[in-house]
DNA sequence: ACTATATATCTTTATATTGCGATTAATCGA
DNA sequence: TCGATTAATCGCAATATAAAGATATATAGT
């Protein structure tokens, strides 16, 4: 991971609601339980928007940010957006942190 | 530790020369073998602002931000300030980020 | 082909952050 | 006390980030 790359991370985690997605991310079945396409897709961007409160491009861009950031990746399935974790980059991105501060 | 204390961890972070002073903090004897005063004291502002190039005010204002979110603390000895890292403050944050995120 | 839905992108506005020079306050040495 | 040194604070300009509405694109259903 290049220094670079470890900078746009620090910077995805902070905004509370981009902490406040992963978060939500982590345990999709207690936060999106009512998202009508399986779950194993990831949640759906929709779904994520009406969580925050905040208006579709916001969320839209708080998730490329995310995207781009590497801690979620998506899955376009038929006209939805399916978001979920990529647990590999969040668990390189702490033992990096860890020994870089 | 409080969502707003991480929060405001995080932003701390969340800028490259912020996390240069840290990483140069955790070996003075590294990056500041030239401080007249004992590096026992911590590192002298002085010393940071020309490591970072950066202007005095500039400089005084990162150390103020990485001071508040407590990874670092100060001591005045005439009129000097000088620096070190809160290693227990620094420990609990990486501890508080694995459980968080 | 037309309409509806989902979501990314564009544009604009508001706010926050960064950086610098100038000022201020504190301390020191002569 | 006076001038020099250190460093925080203030005021301002430049830049970055966040938020929303509007638009564009893609897909789906009729």
């Amino acid at each position: 991971m290049s220094n670079h790359e470890l900078d746009e991370m620090i910077k995805a985690l902070s905004h509370p609601v981009r902490r406040d997605i992963l978060n939500w991310l982590k345990q999709p079945e207690k936060y999106f339980a009512d998202q009508e396409h399986p779950l194993s897709f990831g949640v759906c961007a929709g779904k994520i928007d009406q969580k925050t409160g905040l208006s579709q491009s916001t969320v839209s861009n708080h998730l490329a940010i995310l995207q781009r950031a590497g801690f979620i990746s998506s899955k376009k399935v038929g006209q939805w957006n399916f978001f979920s974790r990529d647990e590999v980059a969040i668990q390189a991105f702490l033992t990096r942190l860890q020994q870089q501060l």
